[in-house]
DNA sequence: CATCCGTGGGA
DNA sequence: TTCCCAAGGAT
C-alpha cells in the first residue's frame, strides 16, 4: 500500500494523463443523461467500445428516456441490440427501464443502493453509474482497474481470476477523498488500463506512473496462472447465438422445423431468414444439442412460442 | 464459487 | 489459422 504522499502523486499523475489522452466517448459528455450512462455501461459489459458506439447511438435515438423502451415489448430491445452479444444483457436493460418507471417515477436511481437492485446492474455498473452519471465517490472495480492495481500495487501481472474482499478494500483505499477528484480517478484508472496497462502487451513507455509500478519493480513477474479461455465452437453459446440471429432478422414466428431440416428440404423459401439460417445449419450440431439451446433461450425469455414457430418475446 | 452466457477484431 | 479477450451479471 503506498504512503500517502506516494498516493497524492499516484491521483496526479494518473489524473493529469488522463485530462490529456481521454477519449472523447459520447457517454462522457456532460449532456449526457444518466440513462444514456446507463445504456452505455450495460452495453460495455465484455464488449468493446468501437462495438458499442453505433447501438449506443441507434438506442438513445430511439429510446432518450428509460420510459420510452419501457413502453415497447422486451423483444424490441433484443432486436435493436443486434450484434453485441449476449442478448440477455437487452432484456434485463428493457427490465431495467420498466423498473425505473413503476420504482422510480422514470429517472434512473441516483444511489448505489437503488442501481444494484436493478435488473442487469451488479455491483460494477451500480457503482459506475453512480460515479459517472452522478458524480457520487464510489469505489468502481472493473476487469482495467483490477489490472491496474494488480501491477501498479501489488506487483503481480494479472489479478486474481475473480474479484476479492481484498480487492475491493484495496481499491477504496485508493480511492482519493474528494468527490470530484474519486470520479475522475475511477475513469482515470480504467482509461489507463484499457489503453495502457493492457492484459496483452502493456505499453509500459507510455504509462504516466512506470516509475513507481510494483510489478515492473519485481522485474515483470509472469503470471501465476493461466487463465482458462472459454470454449466456443460446438458449444450451445455457439448454436444460441446463431438462432438468435435467425429471430431478430425474422419477421414472424419461425417454424420449428426451420431449424432442424436445411430449408430445401422444407419445400420453401424461408423469408429473409436464409443467410443466419444457413450459418445455423452449418453448425450441423446435434438435434438434442439444438433442442438444449432453444429450450435454453425459452427458459431465459429471449424467445417465445407462438403458433408452433419461435420469435423473439413480444 | 465455478460456470454459463455472444461476438468479432487483433495478435 | 487459432487463440485471446473486452467497462460483468446471475445462478
Amino acid at each position: 500500500m503506498p504512503s500517502e504522499p506516494e498516493l497524492q502523486e499516484l491521483h496526479t499523475r494518473i489524473n493529469a494523463w488522463f485530462a490529456g489522452i481521454a477519449r472523447d466517448l459520447p457517454w462522457r459528455e456532460a449532456a449526457c443523461s444518466p440513462w444514456g450512462v446507463l445504456v452505455s455501461e450495460i452495453m460495455l459489459q465484455q464488449t468493446p467500445v468501437v462495438r458499442v458506439l453505433p447501438v449506443w447511438r441507434e438506442w438513445l435515438q430511439r429510446w432518450p428516456t428509460p420510459a420510452g423502451l419501457a413502453g415497447e415489448p422486451a423483444g424490441e430491445a433484443v432486436r435493436s441490440w443486434g450484434r453485441l452479444g449476449y442478448p440477455r444483457r437487452a432484456l434485463r436493460l428493457h427490465a431495467a427501464a420498466v423498473a425505473i418507471v413503476e420504482n422510480h417515477g422514470g429517472k434512473v436511481p441516483d444511489n448505489y443502493a437503488d442501481l444494484l437492485a436493478l435488473p442487469g446492474v451488479g455491483s460494477y455498473t451500480a457503482a459506475a453509474v453512480a460515479a459517472f452519471a452522478y458524480g457520487r465517490r464510489e469505489t468502481v472495480v472493473d476487469t482495467n482497474i483490477r489490472r491496474v492495481h494488480a501491477r501498479l500495487v501489488s506487483g503481480v501481472a494479472l489479478p486474481a481470476p475473480a474479484l476479492t474482499a481484498a480487492e475491493m478494500r484495496l481499491a477504496a483505499q485508493l480511492l482519493p477523498d474528494d468527490d470530484g477528484t474519486s470520479v475522475r480517478w475511477n475513469a482515470a484508472v480504467m482509461e489507463l488500463g484499457a489503453l495502457v496497462c493492457t492484459a496483452r502487451a502493456p505499453k509500459c513507455g507510455d504509462c504516466p506512473v512506470r516509475d513507481s509500478c510494483a510489478w515492473r519493480a519485481a522485474g515483470e513477474p509472469p503470471p501465476s496462472y493461466i487463465p482458462k479461455g472459454q470454449a466456443w465452437h460446438g458449444t450451445d453459446r455457439q448454436v444460441r447465438g446463431a438462432v438468435m440471429a435467425v429471430l431478430r432478422v425474422a419477421e414472424g414466428p419461425v417454424p420449428a422445423e426451420m431449424f432442424q431440416r436445411e430449408p430445401a428440404d422444407l419445400g420453401f423459401a424461408p423469408e429473409g431468414i436464409g443467410v443466419p439460417l444457413a450459418a445455423l445449419h452449418r453448425l450441423n450440431s446435434a438435434p438434442e444439442q439444438l433442442e438444449r439451446a432453444l429450450a435454453g433461450l425459452l427458459a431465459d425469455g429471449l424467445a417465445e412460442v407462438q403458433h408452433g414457430g419461435y420469435r423473439l418475446p413480444g
